[in-house]
DNA sequence: TTTTATTTTTAGGCTTGTCTAAATATTTTA
DNA sequence: TAAAATATTTAGACAAGCCTAAAAATAAAA
């Protein structure tokens, strides 16, 4: 089947919101998501319901049907497989690397995400810390341990991030925190939940929004 | 200036029929390139009129403009270097890599063109022998010795290729002819110009049609 | 439970890029 | 150079994706 971009970028859409949302998905969510209108939305839903890509009720909200979780999938691998590349080979910032990643990831072809996948030796996570699907389209998710939630005294590493909008991950680039960064929680401030924490270069203050946002594993 | 990737194939089309039918090309012509109908192609000539990419006057056929030709110059510089990030880093075979490119030269990005290009070491030349433009658009023509016109007993290197159809590209792989192979001219046969050649591997012969096709430097 | 507010859908219209068919220009040929 | 052939342009139509405005359905509040 072949897929318009934009059909691609509304299956994406769903996919990712049904995620967060427990499946069902309503017209208007999806209309933020795109920053179309509602009517627009419900144009698109019957066109794809059509194609079998998505269970569609009038009034009852859409989510996907397995063809097209499928295919959201494989958009998200492909996706995630190029800000590797960018990060990797062509030294971009993962602040710049997500806008990019949104034209390569409709790049068609049967054979392309695997030989990158090959040439970027298997990669298990993006830039930002989300598991890449494998070909068959499974998913390793890691685990959910937040920054906020390590104990004073105790080290963790930097594994992914929640939030991946561009003002956090260019705040992120300043305090020179990356993926794989270890942090070391000195104290906690029970009046704001801030913290004190230290880098192997330096030693900084965390707020509470922060700190939510950062997945670790613990050491 | 933003361009739709169907502005941006015309651009590339005139650019292309231009250079090999000096200067001005006709809607027809543009229209088989394509594979559109000539009142589709007037609709777009008129268009890109209007953005000043292009000199038309009404029956008289189209040209670039300096932009134009600008915008043109940067897509066969994308397509190229993506071309050759396909087969040096990918590995795909040279009949591969063009339908690929097709897609991969309507990425936009002000940075991306630059770092592909540093990560690939600055190639001069794509696949077909092609030559790449430099950031500035300059670019550096091969010479245009054809296979053809090699003297009995002369040696030569393949450098390029005239016609890059797909069918072509599959026998070249068949016949095991690559960018850089070394040829040796046996000898040429008067009645229809076919010629026998020894390649590092084999002794194979080749007919006029292909000996035309060939850019070779003599050694 | 009935009214009010919100969400979703329908209806009709716009732009881009395409098409066919008809009209107009240019070029070729006799 | 006039008639015939060819090339180009115009006119009108269509699909994809979007919009606004209005209608219909659902959810919330009184």
């Amino acid at each position: 089947m072949l897929l318009s971009q934009t059909e691609e970028n509304y299956l994406k859409a769903i996919y990712s919101l049904a995620y967060a949302n427990s499946n069902k998905v309503s017209t208007t969510l999806i209309s933020e998501e795109l920053n179309t209108k509602a009517s627009s939305v419900t144009d698109m839903i019957q066109k794809l319901a059509e194609k079998d890509l998505v269970h569609y009720k009038k009034y009852q909200g859409v989510s996907l049907t397995e063809i097209g979780q499928k295919i959201a999938v494989e958009i998200v691998r492909k996706h995630r497989l190029w800000e590797v590349f960018l990060l990797n080979k062509l030294h971009y910032n993962w602040d710049e690397v997500h806008e990019l990643a949104e034209q390569l990831e409709h790049i068609k072809s049967n054979t392309l995400t695997d030989k990158l996948e090959a040439f970027l030796e298997f990669p298990t996570h993006d830039p930002h810390g989300d598991p890449i699907p494998d070909r068959e389209g499974n998913i390793k998710h890691h685990n959910n341990t937040m920054l906020s939630s390590v104990e004073t005294g105790k080290f963790c590493i930097v594994i992914g991030i929640k939030d991946s909008s561009d003002p956090f991950l260019k705040f992120l680039d300043k305090l020179q925190i990356q993926l794989g960064s270890t942090l070391k929680v000195v104290s906690k401030e029970p009046f704001d939940n801030s913290m004190l924490v230290e880098t192997t270069t330096a030693s900084i203050s965390i707020s509470n929004q922060i700190s939510k946002n950062l997945f670790v594993k613990k050491l």
